[in-house]
RNA sequence: GUCCCUAUCGUCUAGAGGCCUAGGACACCGCCCUUUCACGGCGGUAACAGGGGUUCGAAUCCCCUUAGGGACGCCA
């Protein structure tokens, strides 16, 4: 038995704790019965990661306890789209549908597509590809290739039917094949999409059992046409529950921190956090709370997974974390995991340059950089006085809220967290705002560090990250009275048009 | 809009037709312990979405409604 995790690489880099749970479901399944646990990072765009950030995403696997097995080889670490080949293996298999004529050339403009879209979005009718190229005579499609048109590649897909999944957990799904879209396999530039390359990939790692998230049901279908299109036997299909937001909806970053990076910087611990995503959606047979890795292995049993989405619940996360630190360790490693966690060499060289020119003595360290090593930080309104005191521009609190919650919409689409990167944003803000970047850090840094008697917000925020930086700036604005739905809108609009020069100031 | 998935306390869940007057955990409230705050101990509030079937018997099986979620890209 092979079972695999494939890893969507974010943007940002930052690894998703909604892989991790996956991941630990994989892992326990294939542990559970002696099978291999691969994982394989899925990056077919090639826009997604940087070598770092996928380094980052094991490492956080790795610090979570959850090992993998080295998978075969089948063309380099990541697969042969990341390699020199340009998906070579991908396009040979798309050829071979394009033979057996379960695959088509697809000249259509992105244009054209657009325009189906919308007509078919405003004429309230399903929506996917017309089949517009589907009956291209040969000499046609000939014509086009020679003129050198641009193309993709099309799968077939069934008129009429119905396709019939098999899953592990929720039994038969059936899904009409007439609402299965015409899906691309290779993009124009020649790279395969995800579906080709996970089709493609899974067969040739010979992966017997895929375990993903509830959101690829709906194009299952498309992959089991392909493994019946290739001849090849398909793997045992089984969707776990997606974790959500407070607000149920699936997880994401804009409502809840997200990356596995914050829930370390938070001072969780990884055995903690690893038990607590093996609670979502399942339970051990004695119902208790704690539980190790091996203790969950040991257990295990796919069909006591529930179907409802759980949602993350950082209070219920605590209290376990609490009894992992009470009940788990000695003093002595209690000490270790401290200075690992924080006070160790490194994070405090990272600190102290910003922090020595403001010491007069050791112990100024600690009420000046205190704030890197907590959570959230205990603010009232208050906390605020001092700024809008200090300065007539500042207005009042829903000014401040203003002005607070557009540097998070700002920081929350920031892709690259580099500090200077961050310092555009702010300046970006600052001046749609019309305020002068002193005046509009002056709530920053009460929101990042408690206090504006403090070292650069910005390098604060580098250094704290982005899920930490972004639930500082969240807690305040909560502190501060928080958003209404009405407020939102309204702050929405002023924030679209932020990029745009301001109308003169009538004088008083 | 179309299709799919799901539905037990506010939250995570137990529950495979009778052991259910629905159990446990978080959170919340009270009491005890305690020089404070925690921890710990004890107790309490709180749920089978609604309506139809099937059955001697339904939280559990079926249907409908409702609600929530997901998918509908040359993203993954």
């Amino acid at each position: 038995m092979t079972v695999r995790t494939r890893i969507a690489p974010s943007p940002t880099g930052d690894p998703h704790v909604g892989t991790a749970y996956i991941a630990l479901f994989n892992l326990c399944f294939a542990r559970l019965h002696g099978g291999q646990f691969i994982l394989r990072i899925e990056d077919t765009d090639r826009v997604r990661s940087t070598p770092a950030s996928e380094q980052a995403i094991l490492d956080s696997l790795r610090w979570l306890g959850l090992d993998w097995d080295e998978g075969p080889d089948v063309g380099g670490p990541h697969g042969p789209y990341r390699q020199s080949e340009r998906g070579d293996v991908y396009s040979q298999h798309a050829d071979q549908l394009l033979v057996s004529g379960h695959a088509f050339r697809c000249f259509c403009t992105t244009a054209r597509l657009d325009a189906l879209r919308a007509e078919q979005s405003a004429n309230q009718t399903p929506l996917g590809y017309d089949g517009h190229c589907l009956h291209l005579s040969q000499e046609a499609v000939a014509a086009q290739l020679e003129s050198g048109t641009p193309y993709v590649v099309r799968m077939q897909v069934p008129r009429e039917g119905i396709c019939e999944i098999d899953d592990l957990l929720r039994g038969k799904i059936e899904i009409e094949w007439a609402q299965v879209d015409m899906q691309v396999l290779l993009k124009a530039d020649g790279m395969p999409t995800y579906h080709l390359a996970n089709v493609v990939d899974d067969h040739l790692m010979k992966i017997t059992h895929v375990i993903r998230g509830e959101e690829w049901i709906s194009s299952a279908p498309k992959h089991l046409l392909l493994y019946r299109y290739f001849g090849w036997d398909a793997p045992q299909f089984c969707h776990l529950p997606l974790l959500r937001n407070p607000d149920k909806s699936k997880l994401s970053k804009r409502k809840n921190p997200t990356s596995i990076l914050y829930y370390q910087r938070m001072g969780f611990l990884p055995e903690a956090l690893l038990n607590y995503l093996g609670r979502m959606g399942w339970s051990m047979p004695d119902e208790r709370e704690k539980f190790s890795l091996a203790e969950m292995i040991n257990e295990f049993d796919l069909q006591r997974v529930s179907l409802g989405g759980p949602i993350f619940d950082q209070e219920k996360l605590r209290w376990l974390n609490g009894m992992w630190l009470r009940e788990n360790l000695t003093t002595e490693q209690l000490a270790d995991r401290l200075q690992a966690w924080a006070f160790n060499r490194e994070t405090l060289l990272k600190i102290l340059p910003l922090a020595q020119t403001r010491i007069e003595t050791l112990s100024d360290f600690a009420p000046l950089a205190g704030f890197f090593a907590a959570g959230m930080l205990s603010l009232t309104r208050e906390s605020f006085a001092g700024v809008v005191a200090s300065n007539k521009t500042m207005g009042d609190d829903e000014k401040l809220i203003e002005l607070l919650q557009f540097a998070l919409w700002r920081l929350e689409a920031l892709q690259d967290w580099q500090r200077d990167r961050i310092f555009d944003e702010m300046k970006f803000v600052a001046s749609g705002l019309g305020l002068k970047i002193k005046d509009f850090f002056g709530p920053l840094f009460v929101a990042i560090a408690g206090t504006t008697a403090s070292v650069s917000v910005i390098d604060s925020m580098a250094i704290l990250g982005p899920d930490m930086s972004r639930a500082r700036l969240r807690h305040a604005i909560e502190v501060l009275g928080g958003v209404g739905k009405k407020k939102l809108k309204a702050m929405e609009k002023t924030y679209a048009d932020l990029g745009k020069p301001q109308p003169e100031a009538t004088p008083e």
